[in-house]
RNA sequence: GGGGCGAUGGCGGAAUUGGUAGACGCGUCGGUCUUAGGAACCGAUAGAGCAAUCUGUGAAGGUUCGAGUCCUUUUCGCCCUACCA
């Protein structure tokens, strides 16, 4: 036997797949069809194990898919703008697209070195002007729908990057990328209206029903739908300001309300410019709230006015305007009431400030000793203390009562108010794609005309420049719109945008009229398997199914709601790390013997201290590079260890022997085949002789083929690899069995092979062709008639407790299987003293005696 | 503070509708072959006990002939989110 030479052969497939185009994308109108996507990687240069998990998983359900007969498109690009490039590009002085289109080829080749089936044709990269000349006419025509606008706004200002960011990349108070802590900034900034689907984002996501509902009860607090009123407040103590408008959840407390609260951004500050004494307050409300813990322990801080607020139900009952630090300006319109007694922020407010606390809901009506100490009623209860709201049960009551009351009054209506705010797209970055509009004279907005597209970035530009490098490209700026002398936007578009509808321009990829072709839309999407981190559960999976739903509004053609019908969020690759001094080591910067004692591998008298395992990171420097572990143990060795050892939705954790032990299985594998073809497949061997009892493999085969298919189906790849494992010990334990069915044996193994193809592609392909086998296959069909033996074991139990197993036929009749337990050795025991009260049989299963 | 998920041997984890708990792998122990092995192969491996047997799925109750699985209470851990009115 030869050893498997892993290195020739999986480079042989991958060419034999290559050359012969085996994975390119075919349409069959017979066949049905499978669009599996896995989210595209940004090109950082080199591929990392996240990355072989994520498209090892793609990857098996694909070749699965493939060889059940569907047409399957399963592509693959690149997320290729955003600022790593530019970082990059001017550190080392280079050009951001040389750079990434380096990084591009290299993580290609590293690609197709796990043996993906990949069909490399229609590969698209962001940052080409071929992608993204179609997102510059996709902006003009939401800009047409009014789904795009511009306006002065507040925004996430990143320091380090000197770039906006969108709330959702803001985390804790820090850039996502750079962790600079964000400051605030006005700026003019462009603006998808998100919003105005808030409620079909939310609605649509019970129609994904192969989403987890992880990811569906996240984005659905993310959008944050809440039902209440707003409410006008009469203000006194200045003409300048007559109402203040508030939103709240719970009007039917009004009657509780002590002060109003209003944010220093209100419009209210207005007035209050000049006071020295509110600036330095204003000061000290932008300091908090920046870190989690500041957040959390944050003191309530106010800013007393000289405004007074009456209570529109009753305009005797005066109450006092403050600033206050936890009124945010961006929910509901900037202003609360409060009400200290059933409000745990109004009241640690109220208690500061020493405002009043009515309580005016009680848990139970006669409860006389109800008293409001440090803690608010949040709970259920009966509305009192509030004149003709008494005695109504709240919420379910109070809530719609109060509304019904304010709006008869005109004081207040009925409204749902959304946490999800519009989708800032601005960047001030080079690297992106540009906006296809201008300014003209007048600085007024002019529309780039789509036969001006793509406007494309200039080249070669210098980057080390403060703010945005486009600002300072006097020539580029300059567009003549309609004989008008306009300068160009030069902002770039957010790079969320770039991956909110890569997954259509696969559908098409090469077309350079339009973004996409509306038939090959119609064909393929929705995607039928979408795969990829859950990190990405809320911004860019939002962010997609608003761009499909955009680009289907007022459009007749264009009917896709949802884009993606099944969702699968992988878990994270995770390792040990290890610190010396404090300062972060590599893997193999560390040595063990015992696995519990750590050493440094150049100094062994080092004692190192071993840490948590935590997600592979470069800065814990806890990585293991995929490149190293290819070309040590295989690219199918890899596929099999990644999928090995946990759940594919929960984290793995990286073991140096499991991957040894991945490989040797590969090892082990190819040395029972080569025995088996020796012994089995070459003709000289084979002796037909008639064997009473031979012992058939039918049985097995389709059992674990029958195990493996489900397995497949529900993406319990763990599981899967101890199937093969299984398959492994079987065949190596039967193939000395002089009994063997020789025929049945060759036709079942042959299944064997095909059955772990997904998983083992080059393995398997190099057997079935050791073996003279065709490289096209299909999956095998489960013969049913082998899944159930004849011979059955039957598990008597006794009072419930297992205390035997009986062979027996299928099907018995109770009465013979009572018999036959009775009868049974070890078992009379138990039937001597003892009368049978009651037995409970579960046919081919299970028979429990109940005894006296 | 709000929401979600989870807890099974020394470890990672298996276990249709409630029906043989611990598949499979790692590790460990024993053996074979070896000058040697950290290689390969074979065997054992939830705990206690010589054994029959008993105990065991974070804890406590409950439903049931039967519970890892269903219900109630509780503890711990992880993740997400956060002054959202």
């Amino acid at each position: 036997m030869n050893r498997y030479n892993f290195k020739i052969i999986e480079k042989k497939w991958q060419n034999y797949w290559d050359k012969n185009n085996f994975f390119k994308t075919k349409i069959d109108k017979n066949k049905k069809k499978f669009y599996c996507l896995e989210m595209f990687p940004y090109p950082s240069g080199k591929i990392h194990m996240g990355h072989v998990r994520n498209y090892t998983i793609g990857d098996v359900l694909s070749r699965y898919k493939s060889l059940n007969d569907y047409n399957v498109l399963h592509p693959m690009g690149w997320d290729s703008f955003g600022m790593p490039a530019e970082n990059a590009a001017r550190q080392n002085n280079l050009d951001p697209k040389d750079w990434t289109n380096e990084n591009i080829k290299n993580m290609k080749i590293q690609l197709k070195e796990l043996g993906l089936s990949i069909d490399w044709d229609r590969e698209i990269s962001t940052c080409s002007p071929d992608y993204y000349k179609h997102q510059q006419e996709f902006f003009l025509d939401l800009f047409d729908k009014g789904l795009v606008y511009r306006k002065e706004n507040y925004v996430n200002w990143d320091p380090v990057d000197q770039t906006v960011l969108a709330n959702e990349q803001v985390i804790n108070g820090k850039g996502w990328r750079s962790g600079a802590t964000v400051e605030r900034k006005k700026l003019n900034q462009w603006f998808f209206n998100i919003t105005k689907f808030s409620n079909e984002l939310l609605d649509d996501l019970e129609k994904l029903k192969n989403w987890p509902n992880k990811v569906k009860i996240m984005q659905k607090n993310w959008i944050g739908k809440s039902y209440g009123c707003e409410l006008v407040f009469e203000i006194s103590g200045n003409p300048k300001v007559q109402k203040i408008r508030c939103f709240t959840t719970r009007p039917d407390t009004l009657f509780g309300m002590s002060f109003l609260a209003i944010s220093v951004d209100h419009p209210v500050s207005e007035l209050y410019k000049n006071d020295k004494e509110f600036e330095k307050f204003k000061l000290a409300c932008s300091k908090t709230g920046t870190t989690e813990e500041s957040i959390a322990q944050a003191e309530k801080l106010g800013f007393k006015t000289d405004l007074i607020a009456a209570n529109p139900l009753n305009e005797k009952i005066k109450v006092p305007v403050y600033f206050a630090n936890f009124v945010l300006m961006d929910y509901g319109f900037g202003a609360i009431f409060g009400c200290p007694a059933h409000d745990q922020r109004d009241l640690d407010f109220a208690l500061k400030y020493n405002l009043k606390v009515n309580p005016v809901v009680k848990p139970k009506k006669d409860d006389s000793n109800f008293k409001i100490k440090d803690e608010a009623y949040t709970g259920p209860g009966i509305i009192f203390n509030s004149n003709f709201l008494d005695n109504l049960k709240a919420p379910e009551e109070s809530i719609p009562k109060t509304i019904e009351i304010l709006e008869k009054k005109k004081i207040g209506k009925k409204k749902i108010n959304f946490r999800l705010k519009d989708w800032g797209i601005s960047r001030q970055r080079y690297w992106g794609c540009p906006i296809p509009i201008a300014y003209n004279s007048k600085n007024e907005i002019v529309k780039v005309p789509k036969d001006k597209l793509p406007i494309k970035l200039p080249e070669k530009i210098n980057l080390n420049v403060n703010g945005n490098p486009l600002d300072h490209q006097k020539e580029w700026k300059k567009i003549t719109i309609k004989n008008e002398e306009c300068t160009l936007e030069t902002d770039t578009l957010d790079t969320f945008v770039d991956s909110s509808w890569y997954f259509l321009r696969f559908c098409s990829p090469t077309n350079n009229k339009k973004g996409f072709d509306i038939d090959d839309i119609n064909y393929w999407m929705p995607v039928d398997q979408y795969i990829g981190g859950v990190e990405h559960a809320i911004l860019h999976l939002l962010y997609s199914r608003f761009f499909t739903k955009a680009l289907a509004f007022k459009n007749d053609n264009f009917k896709l709601s949802e884009p993606f019908n099944g969702l699968f969020t992988q878990g994270m690759v995770c390792h040990e790390t290890y610190k010396l001094n404090n300062n972060w080591l590599s893997p193999d910067e560390v040595i063990s013997d015992n696995g519990k004692d750590y050493f440094l591998r150049k100094d062994p008298k080092q004692k190192i201290k071993l840490g948590p395992s935590e997600s592979m990171s470069k800065s814990k420097k806890n990585t293991i590079d995929p490149a190293v572990m290819i070309q040590n143990y295989g690219a199918d060795a890899v596929r099999f260890f990644i999928l090995s050892d946990s759940p594919p939705e929960k984290d793995v954790q990286w073991s140096d022997q499991g991957m040894q032990a991945s490989h040797k299985f590969i090892q082990k594998f190819w040395g029972l085949h080569c025995e088996i073809k020796n012994n089995f497949f070459s003709s000289s061997k084979i002796e037909e002789k008639i064997i009473e009892n031979k012992l058939d493999v039918n049985v097995f085969t389709n059992q674990i083929l029958h195990k493996i298919t489900q397995n497949l189906e529900s993406f319990h790849y763990n599981v899967i690899v101890a199937n093969l494992h299984e398959i492994y010990n079987y065949f190596s334990k039967i193939k000395a069995n002089k009994n063997l069915d020789v025929e049945s044996f060759k036709i079942n193994y042959l299944k064997i092979l095909k059955i772990i193809s997904p998983i083992l592609p080059h393995l398997a392909s190099e057997c079935l062709e050791d073996l003279g086998q065709s490289s096209k296959i299909d999956w095998p069909i489960v013969e049913e008639k082998y899944l159930k033996n004849d011979k059955i074991n039957i598990v008597i139990q006794i009072n419930g407790k297992k205390r035997g197993v009986v062979e027996c036929e299928k099907d018995m009749d109770e009465a013979d299987i009572i018999n036959l337990a009775k009868n049974t050795a070890d078992l009379k025991k138990y039937f001597s003293n003892s009368e049978i009260k009651k037995n409970i049989y579960v046919k081919d299963k299970i028979i429990n005696f109940i005894l006296k």
